[in-house]
This record gives C-alpha cells, sequence and structure tokens, in this order.
DNA sequence: TCTAATTTGTGCGTATGTATG
DNA sequence: GCATACATACGCACAAATTAG
C-alpha cells in the first residue's frame, strides 16, 4: 500500500479495491506473513476512508483466512495464499466411513478455491462450543453437525445466522438454520413398513442402540412401528453374542453389524432364513457381504452436493434428504 | 528463556509470549521447582518491556500457581505442573475408512485435554504447503502425512523440527523427524512370500495400482518379488471389469475389491479357487465378505498409538509400524 | 496501583444508488 | 411511478484488550 490514488472514485467499491490493493501487496511480496498492517484508524486517515469502510475490507480477508486480528495489538498477515476465495468450516461429531461421500460431495462441489476445514466434537458439549468460539469471525460458512447434543443452539447463534447451515440431525431449536437433515423417523417407520413382507416370519425384534452417539428419531421410529403392530420388541445397547432363531436384528454401528455375521458362521445361524438383519447406513461392502444386507440408508453423496448447492445459491431452506429401504438377501 | 527474540512483534501479545516462554522452559528442564525467576527489572530490560507488560505475565502465572512472589526477594518456580491443553495439527492425505483407527488410536491416547485438529492436502502439494505455512506456530505437535508427495521436507523444515512426527510414508529427505512408517516394499515382499503356498496356482499376476495416490513401496516390493520369480506379472491403474481363470489381484483400493467380487458373482468365477485375491489394509468387514479376504495389513490402532506415545515421552525415533499377511479364503 | 493511549469489536443511525417487482 | 430490499459508505459511541508510563 504506497500511494494514495490506490483509492479512487472509479465503478470499483472503495473496500473492494482496499482488498484489491491488500492482496496485490501479498502477491508482489511487500507484505509477508506475520506482518502487521497499518491499524484501522490508519487506513481510514491516509486513504479518507470511513473506519468501517476499512472495517468491511479487513473483515473479509479475515474471512478467507488472509489476515488475523488480535483486539488490542492489530492486523497481521496470516497467510500469502491469496487464491482461496472463501473457507468452510465443517464440524461433524466423529470420524467413520459414512463421512468420506458427504465430506468429498460438499469439498467437490464447492470448487477448487474453496478451502475445506473438518473438526470433530465427538459428541462433547464442551468441544462443540470451544470450536465454534474459537474459530468464529474466521470463515465464510459454518457446517454444523449438531448430532444428538443438546443446547447447541445457544452456541451456534453467536454466529451469523446466514453462514450456518446444519447437517444430518436438525431439532426444533434450530429452526431458523438452514439445513440439510434426516428425518429418522420417518425414514426407520417407512423403511420397516416397505420390508414387512420380508419381516413378517421374525418374532423377536431388537434395536441395537446407543444414546450417546446415535440419533432419537431411529429409536422413536423404532418404537412407534413396533408398538403400533404388538410386536415382541426390545433395544440393547450392544449385540449380546448369541443369535436366537426368528430374531429380527435392526443395526446401526458395524461392529454389531460384524458380531452377529460371525455368531451367524459360529452358530450355524442362516441370516436371512433363521434370524433377520436390517443394518442402518448402505456401504458397497453392504451389496457384496453375506450375499448382501438389507439396509435403510440416506444417500450421503447427495446430502453433501445439496448442502454445496445450498452454500453457492444462497438458497437457505430446510431440506430432508430421503432415506431408502434397499432389500437383500439378509431378510 | 535465553535469546531475545523470544519476544517479537508478532500476532502473540508479548505477556502471552512470555508465559508461554516460562512454560516452555518448565517443561523442557531449564527451569526447575525452587529455581528463581530474573527480576521484572531484569527482564523488562533485556527483552525491551513495559515492567507491567512482564508483571502481567508473572501475574498470571501466579494465579494458576506454577510460580510465587516473595515481597522483597523475586518470583520462584513453585510447581512444574503446567497442565496445558496441547494442540495437535494432524495433516492426512485424504478422508478414508483407515483413517478412522488410526485417527481414533491418536486422539485416545493423547488424552482428553488435548486438542487434535485434522486437515487433509489431497495429494495437492500447494494445498499441503499452504496448510502448514498458514497454521505454523498455532500448534504444539505437528503430525504430517507426506504420502507420496515430493519435496515435502523443505516445507516441513518451516516447522521446529521436535514437534514434528511423521506418519505411514517416510522417504530419505525426512531422515530428521520422528516418525511411524510403513516400510511398504519390505512388506509386501514378505506378506507374498508367506502367502506363497496358497498363490501357486495363480498364472497371472495383476496389481490395480494408483501412482497419483498410493504409496511406490508398494510397486517396488511387488515388482521385485515378481521379477525375480519370473512370474507373469502387470500393473492396471483400475479393474478392467472382467476376470479371467487363474488370475491373481493385489488391490489397493476397496472400490476395486468389491468390483472384482461383483464380478466374480456374475461370471460364477470362484473367488479363492478360480480367481486369487489380495487386499491391502484389513477392515472388520473383510473378515467376514466372500468367507474373509486375504488381507497385507499394518494395525492402524497400533500405528496411532506409537506415535501419541512418542509424543508423550518426548522421545523422537523412527520407527517401522509391522504389517502382516493375514490368509483368509480369498486365496 | 492508577492513568492514559492505542487498537479492535460491536451496535446504532443515516444516507445514497441500484435492482426488483 | 412507487415500494422494497440490498449493497455501499459514513459517523458516532462505547466496550474490551494490549501496552506503556
Amino acid at each position: 500500500m504506497t500511494a494514495k490514488k490506490l483509492i479512487d472514485s472509479s465503478a470499483q467499491p472503495k473496500y473492494k479495491q482496499l482488498i484489491q490493493g491488500i492482496e496485490d501487496a501479498i502477491q508482489n511480496g511487500d507484505l509477508k506473513q506475520g506482518d502487521k498492517l497499518p491499524s484501522l484508524n490508519a487506513v481510514k486517515m491516509r486513504y479518507q476512508l470511513s473506519r468501517d469502510t476499512v472495517l468491511m475490507a479487513f473483515n473479509q480477508l479475515k474471512s478467507r483466512g488472509i489476515i488475523e486480528s488480535i483486539v488490542g495489538k492489530g492486523y497481521y498477515v496470516k497467510s500469502e495464499n491469496i487464491d482461496v476465495k472463501k473457507r468452510v468450516f465443517v464440524l461433524f461429531d466423529e470420524l467413520n466411513a459414512f463421512k468420506e461421500d458427504l465430506y468429498n460431495a460438499l469439498k467437490g462441489s464447492l470448487g477448487a478455491d474453496t478451502q475445506v476445514d473438518i473438526f470433530f466434537h465427538h459428541f462433547n458439549y464442551q468441544v462443540f462450543k470451544d470450536l465454534i468460539l474459537d474459530n468464529q469471525n474466521s470463515y465464510n460458512y459454518y457446517v454444523i453437525m449438531p448430532a444428538n447434543l443438546d443446547n447447541t443452539a445457544v452456541v451456534m447463534d453467536r454466529l451469523p445466522s446466514e453462514k450456518v447451515f446444519i447437517l444430518d440431525q436438525c431439532h426444533e431449536e434450530h429452526q431458523h438454520f438452514a439445513a440439510v437433515y434426516q428425518n429418522f423417523k420417518k425414514d426407520v417407520e417407512t423403511g420397516l413398513q416397505q420390508a414387512e413382507i420380508h419381516t413378517s416370519k421374525y418374532k423377536e425384534w431388537i434395536l441395537l442402540f446407543d444414546d450417546t452417539r446415535q440419533p432419537k428419531g431411529i429409536k422413536e421410529g423404532f418404537e412407534s412401528y413396533c408398538s403400533q403392530r404388538k410386536l415382541n420388541y426390545s433395544i440393547q445397547a450392544k449385540f449380546e453374542g448369541i443369535l436366537q432363531i426368528s430374531e429380527l436384528y435392526i443395526v446401526l454401528d458395524d461392529r454389531d453389524l460384524i458380531a452377529i455375521l460371525k455368531s451367524g458362521i459360529e452358530q450355524q445361524i442362516v441370516i436371512g432364513e433363521d434370524v433377520g438383519v436390517i443394518s442402518y447406513n448402505d456401504t458397497p461392502l453392504k451389496e457384496i457381504v453375506n450375499r448382501g444386507i438389507t439396509t435403510i440408508s440416506t444417500d450421503f453423496s447427495v446430502m453433501g452436493e445439496r448442502l454445496a448447492h445450498m452454500i453457492l445459491t444462497k438458497k437457505r431452506e430446510q431440506v430432508e434428504n430421503p432415506s431408502r429401504l434397499i432389500l437383500r438377501q439378509s431378510l
């Protein structure tokens, strides 16, 4: 930033000229990582601008990760990479195989000039809160999976609501945020209904469900479906290791699925005849294993694409990402 | 506290830099319990600070119980127990199912007071470079997967080498960094050797290998093994869709594995008799699918635990994480 | 210990031009 | 022509953090 005439009354808005000027200074090496920028007041005086105009320019550079601010000290060059136009903060619950498709679809649909940073809260409220508060103002968009945590809206309201997007699980407290979510209760009910011809032979319905990590809606849908039809049903946290004839398992965690399949081999029980299995979340291997596992699953690639599309078109809405039943030999 | 440059005009407030410097000195043993700190005026002169800036740093350390002040004498180290919340920067190549075990083991072994942030470079050198440079100075440790990228040491040398740990793939240029790595060439050779009794019936050896994403060592090990034994072998980027009797596939990408298994069903070819399959990287489902897939695999949980242990014990070394052959019905 | 200067962060009010319907 | 929304630009006031004297 050298001459006064850097900011003129041309067609370009003043704050954009200022951004351009700083980008140019970084590109030709006048500003390097760690360098201090002139203070808001200094820039305001030098270029005869309003303080808020300078602030707007600096804020945009900040959300692109190019500069950072420290209260009481000043603005500093954080990154010399000025090609990144958008930065997206993604907060997932935990790392697992399903996140792969979701993340790849999201990243792919957003384009190469967008930087996607990913974090995990591991169902820990404090971690959830700290990560969001530590990173507010540093990103253009916030894509968040509140999962089954409570009181997350209080934290998320600290972010500008038009920058916030919710993934996968959306509660009442999130009504004012854009979202792509699963309707777990409905999906379980309709999924089980569609499978009815194949499930009638099973007499004991067992849902393997972990309250701390898994969506309540699945449990509610299961209970509602079973009680309406007066089925014998129970809910267990974990597969207990022994299969009984005519049991039907609804399995969320793949470790339980594997344990069941192993028990089937050991006990010489045929999955799909003696014992039924419905697994949540489809993966390619489930198409093959044991001649196919029946799944109820949403399409995570579509979910990622939809969210990316929402970000790109700025059309903020709440969309259900539908699940479907995929019938295979395990029923 | 050794050099003047400990306090610079960077983004960090000066009093925080001073606190950090004293914490570091305690952590690496330069300051021990009972040691006298330099006087306020001495520190002020040495680092060209205001007396109150030094006082602010000392007061905060005092309120945390790390130092104590005795009127008319000075400041003394009271406790070496600085419960600093550690921050670990983890840079992976891409998100996939194997990363789950690795990440969980690393995070679990480091403990709850450690924040682990994860990033992905997607085999893109520019992304690799920008992520490291943008996040230098912000973390206590840097755990990095250079994967098959070249000239990564140039970038990593910008970080303090005692804070850097390499995962999975380690090249000659990384000799001065601590590492937990796989010896892909050796692992493939010994794995194939151990499987020899079961592989002799196959006449065409095919490695499905993608140069851009996968470790060169695997290709080298395969070529060396096959040429030493004068086997008919070839390397393809992708499974071409049709199986021939007496082919043996070595598969790295699970999508290829699934495609092969599907072709087996369609073509009515029995995997493990007509066609052999060895898959890289074990997952629980591979124990089950098609009555078991033979794998050559390292234990990613162990890898994560070893790296965490190295960080916690400050024993910096280069360790091979062994792979082993797991024989199943697919041979 | 108190005061002061500088700096960022935030909220409120105002005004203008442009695009939309 | 009119109403509305949005982006741009300016001014002011106060809070909180940093640093110095």
